[in-house]
DNA sequence: TCGTTATTTTACAAACTCTTTACACTATGG
DNA sequence: CCATAGTGTAAAGAGTTTGTAAAATAACGA
């Protein structure tokens, strides 16, 4: 299943219609904004994978959404959709963090052959991550262990703890909810079932992770638990 | 599995079961009113993802229940039946705030289509928005948190407070009631009970968004809260 | 099989959330 | 300026969630 989200901001109704359509025939999960505005707004404060940005539209151009979200957010993917496709607006769009960029008028195929590359392309720059750095030493997942940097003493991470520990820094940035852990770590449905399991992992870890200020792994109450971006 | 509602409001008794019979066929949930004085009770006070709503009804017209929706939700999804095929009342209708106008007698498959259509269109409209950016810091629902962009500190969100800035925030520029904020927050039927629980949420939300002169939060005395656009 | 280690369950204290109550304070209309 | 209804908030209590030690069980290699 594809849950890859793509913000399309393009104000011309016939286009945005045709790029959702597009995209959703094509699996993706779509979001729409139809002026500058719903654009500044939407681009800064949803969750998405990928941000189709048309330059010209009311309220605020296309320069003005990428500017302030690469601001914001600096890696956020975007392409620009424009029907100016004069070479000076290409290079300025990609000066200033963009993607890749489409000239209006476009084909399907061609559309989705670019969001194809840019998303192949986001996700090579982010592969399978095997090591996780944090104050006071680096979590290897493939060899099971913890190296602390100051006395170069090494720790093991049993099985469990550390897939655990994988699949929260792999999500980092969110809470993690317990049937989510329960789910995709231990491959349970969680329907009702009650267990501790899960806390008693994370106390060994931050035991491990001599996170005894929960400052690395944080507890959400009545969710679950996150580790920071 | 598809679990859109979709509330027909409709006095003919056989258009009213063709429909809903297709709705219910084609995999959606369906609640019916068959009079005026049911539609108005039920819209504004049952919750669903579009309503069905036919002009011509006995006791309240379907202009007036339109009004009336829209005074109370204004981004609830609408489309309008009625056999009258006039100009004049598409336009009326759709300048109260309806999404889309279909003629009796239509077709099944014509329903079907403005139905999805519409749907699509809502969600296109607002997609989960995930943070809340104000002056000081940014609130992260996902998170659960509010970050202080001047100190780089941190302030938990409880599963409550968060819901409820969610919910505010999701509907910012207008006043939202208590009854509402019950309905719709904390899933409860807000008949004739008081409670001072809102009201004590909102103070610690006020607390945790550093916001002492309700800048942000705002009280609309008489009604409820609100949170500028 | 045994011994060792990993994982899960149990149990209970501690911490936290939510709700209610109570009362002070504020806005509003006469 | 008063009466009244609406709002702010401190404090207390009920109920829920989490941390963790200890015991029980499972897994595994020799």
């Amino acid at each position: 299943m594809n849950t890859t989200t793509i913000l399309v901001a393009e104000d011309d109704p016939a286009v945005r219609q045709g790029v959702v359509d597009a995209l959703t025939f094509a699996g993706y999960h779509v979001m729409a904004a139809s002026d500058g505005r719903q654009a500044m707004n939407y681009s800064l404060s949803t969750q998405y994978h990928l941000l189709l940005l048309d330059l010209v539209m009311p309220h605020y151009s296309g320069f003005e959404v990428l500017q302030a979200l690469k601001k914001n957010r600096p890696g956020q993917p975007v392409i620009i959709l424009s029907a100016r496709g004069e070479e000076a607006d290409r290079v300025q769009g990609l000066k200033m963090g963009a993607d890749d960029y489409v000239v209006k008028p476009f084909s399907v195929r061609e559309l989705l052959a670019r969001v194809d590359a840019v998303l192949r392309r986001t996700n090579e720059r982010a592969p399978q991550v095997d090591e996780f750095h944090f104050n006071s030493g680096t979590a290897s997942f493939s060899r099971r262990e913890i190296l602390y940097t100051e006395d170069n003493t090494r720790e093991e991470l049993s099985d469990k703890e550390s897939e655990l520990l994988s699949y929260l820094v792999s999500n980092s940035g969110r809470a993690i909810a317990r049937d989510e852990i329960l789910r995709q770590v231990w491959n349970l449905d969680p329907k009702g079932i009650s267990t501790r399991t899960i806390d008693m992992h994370v106390a060994h870890l931050r035991n491990k992770l001599k996170d005894e200020d929960q400052s690395i792994l944080q507890t959400v109450r009545g969710k679950g638990y996150m580790i920071s971006s």
